[in-house]
DNA sequence: CTGTATCCGTTTCGATACTG
DNA sequence: CAGTATCGAAACGGATACAG
């Protein structure tokens, strides 16, 4: 199958550090959220079921360090800031599919 | 894009818990050393690069309950233990293709 | 060789309170 | 509304020693 190419499985090679990102707690969930299309804070809140505030804050501000995510604020009051996928974001979350699928589609075989 | 279908923003969806244990700390890393073919338990440990032996242990037991690794121990002295994937750890495998292959592609990018 | 058991520091994480 | 600060509990994870 050769699915490790290149050295993932390296501990020194930068790939685990994008890794660790994307596969970590939250993020997997944040980025397919922002999959949808762009979201303000409040709404990313609520549609990732279950993050705290402070973990959702810091897999945003990777995210965004990492460019995966555009953070948008607009100087108003009361304040509103718009997250969304970065082109590289996209291409990310699109990589993010096939993992959704299977374990949406094999979660009641695996856990049940 | 409709990335998250059916629910797995939800927190009760039971796809949470396969994703967490697909995207656990090690989780992925040996998959995709899996995904090369059968391997022995020093192979593997030597294979994943960092990893201890409590979290090769961990990780084993957790695949092999979700029915993802099959596990066959040959009752010689010294003992053989060999590891590799049921169909449906190779098709976790599959899922896991395109996050893979993003990650090295755009290691540098990301982290550099 | 293939693990298990234990210790113990580190990190993660959620709850709460607070600010602009 | 959109966060930040702080705290403590819990889980994670590595090193080491040991066992079959």
């Amino acid at each position: 199958m050769r699915l490790a190419q290149d050295g993932v499985l390296t501990s020194n090679c930068p790939s685990r550090v994008v890794l660790d990102h994307l596969t970590s707690k939250w993020g997997v969930l944040v980025l397919s959220a922002l999959a949808d299309g762009t979201l303000r804070w409040g709404e990313l809140r609520r549609e990732v079921d279950g993050i705290s505030e402070k973990m959702l804050a810091a897999t945003l501000r990777t995210f965004e360090a990492d460019g995966l995510v555009h953070r948008e604020a607009y100087p108003e009051i009361p304040p509103r800031v718009e997250y969304s996928l970065t082109a590289l974001g996209r291409e990310a979350a699109e990589a993010l599919g096939p993992l959704l699928r299977f374990a949406v589609e094999h979660a009641e075989e695996i856990v049940g």
